[in-house]
DNA sequence: CGTTATACGTATATCGTTCTACAGAATTTG
DNA sequence: CAAATTCTGTAGAACGATATACGTATAACG
């Protein structure tokens, strides 16, 4: 019973180490922050102090004046399989870099993505990097101006208080259009998210854009066209895909928003014995690990997931270290033709 | 540029609620914790400035006296498709009890883990979940000492400083040699994953054991045998299962630890002309949204991860509130019968 | 009516850092 | 050799909350 709670270590501080060394508790805190004004003496004294004592400085103490080294990730829909590599490049930079990096998932519900953001702030993290935001653009200009951020999946090139990278969304649609066209297929359709608002910030709205495009300079603008699904995978999704397969209106090629639905369609299409590609072309988009299962073998569009989480995190460094004029990257997306299309 | 960083809107403290109410900073500090002590006139009145200036506790600070109202969740593989559901249960749990979640991403690294758990402490939070820690069980048994914590998919039924919720993993393994018996097959072997150290206490472990003491009481004892599996998804995972799949001893069933390899291997039987379940029945365990894609259709074990991450949550929670005896809950598996076995 | 509880608020020490000022020693300069 | 200039290290005020200790009305009691 008292060994339940009371077992209390009395934690190490900085005061702890600073009267181990023999020092004040300032030059402790410089050799921390590596500080300008400090011999090599103290400081090896100082680090031999840290090391005996297995020393770790606070960090919510820290942020009270000073960095947390820590940056915050939101992430909308987790289950996005195309997150993986994203959040991969993310943690490897900032690990590389000293810095921590903890994630917090959104669910694509506006106000939880708002709460969470700010929590963040109120964690006094260093920076934020946003992956595909679901939130109003005055919203996202007003907290970026409050802690240093990086968005990844968000169109917004004339933004000043943010940077942001992205894979060349409209360039990825049209990829796919222009394939299916090599392949003989007009009639091409597209299956996209409901926008957020009008403003065309989200990848899907560019990709509409790049496949709208792409429809008009063949000379088929008459044919293109766009069903918007939910973003919640709820049996509305399925509802909808199903309709859409049975329908007279069926399209030759299908070019979806993400992988996400176009498994779905795979899926489905293979349960009705719709026949992929000879009844039914479906392209993706985001090159995701289950898209490349054999059994899946999805035509996709990889927009180099890891490289976006690399450079976002990159530029947030740069950021914290007080950089004040925005960057807007874009990636070069690459086509992956398999068997689906 | 003085727009840059000029516009500091010189944030919105505790003091500042206090003059704009007209009371002192403890009374609002008070009404924030809603602790002992205040009329329901102050509360209005400290509620109403709160509402006006918009204000929000900075989270660093509190940490540093009192809670953070912040939990920390340690994933290991962030790939793995079964953490969705658990993530999304605890997430569920903890929003509606006023909490917020981070999360951590181990990457199966034990040293990385230990930096996370580390620095989730320090960051002040109020407990951790950590999900199928790759840890010893000293560093378990010596971090829980210092913070709250419950673990998922970790088998330690006798520890003291935790709390624990799994799937009965052995029971779930025997589900699956029982379904396979009951198509007639007996040649059942299992792929699983490489053990961290002898304790047995990961997931993998158990399913062995319970897989183990199926055949044995199915008097198989003599065709039982477990393959291991290095935990990151290298080639040599492929070229494991290619020559696996094509060796003379191959099984005529396999029960896969995890929907992760049995995916892989339900693809590569496909690659090589293998038919499941015709050739060669397979089940995964987790019942993952992949294993459930018609495409895939994969037997696994539901083991309600929503439901893991749910209790494991509400455990945490009354440990917060000062719980000291430690829980060991059990979940009851499920199978799901699918084509591929 | 005086005494004792009780409810409500306030003042202030405290948490563990960072960071600004400054003092003393060592070094360079004129 | 005195004065000016580094170079090191220290003291102590923040940071923004919590929580303890205490004072003062108000209510309850005998």
């Amino acid at each position: 019973m008292a060994d339940g709670e009371g077992a209390r270590p009395s934690r190490v501080t900085i005061r702890t180490v600073a009267a181990d060394a023999g020092v004040s508790v300032a030059a402790v805190s410089k050799v921390l922050r590596n500080a300008y004004g400090v011999s090599d003496a103290l400081r090896t004294k100082v680090l031999a102090s840290i090391q005996r004592l297995g020393y770790r400085p606070n960090v919510a103490a820290r942020g009270m004046r000073g960095k947390s080294f820590t940056a915050g990730i939101l992430v909308t829909d987790f289950e996005n399989p195309f997150l993986f590599d994203v959040i991969a490049g993310i943690n490897a930079t900032f690990e590389a870099a000293g810095y921590k990096s903890l994630i917090g998932v959104g669910n694509g519900i506006g106000p939880l993505e708002v709460r969470l953001i700010e929590s963040m702030i109120d964690f006094r993290m260093d920076g934020l990097v946003l992956v595909a935001p679901r939130l109003a653009n005055e919203e996202l200009a007003n907290y970026s101006r409050q802690i240093p951020s990086v968005v990844i999946g968000h169109h917004e090139p004339l933004a000043t208080t943010f940077d942001s990278v992205n894979s060349d969304d409209r360039r990825g649609a049209a990829m796919v259009v222009e394939s299916f066209l090599r392949s003989g297929w007009q009639d091409i359709a597209m299956i996209s998210l409901e926008p957020l608002d009008a403003s065309a910030t989200n990848v899907s709205d560019q990709r509409e854009i790049g496949y709208l495009q792409a429809m008009q300079s063949a000379g088929l603008s008459h044919l293109a066209r766009i069903t918007h699904m939910p973003l919640d995978r709820a049996p509305v999704v399925n509802d909808t895909l199903h309709s859409y397969l049975t329908a007279a209106s069926r399209p030759r090629a299908v070019f979806c928003w993400s992988d996400l639905h176009a498994i779905e369609l795979r899926n489905l299409a293979h349960c009705l014995g719709i026949k992929v590609p000879d009844d039914l072309a479906i392209s993706g988009y985001d090159n995701s690990r289950i898209a490349a299962l054999p059994l899946i073998d999805l035509t996709s569009i990889d927009q180099s997931g890891r490289l976006l989480g690399v450079r976002a995190a990159e530029m947030l460094l740069t950021r914290i270290e007080g950089r004040s004029d925005a960057i807007h990257e874009f990636i070069e997306p690459r086509l992956v033709s398999r068997s689906s299309g």
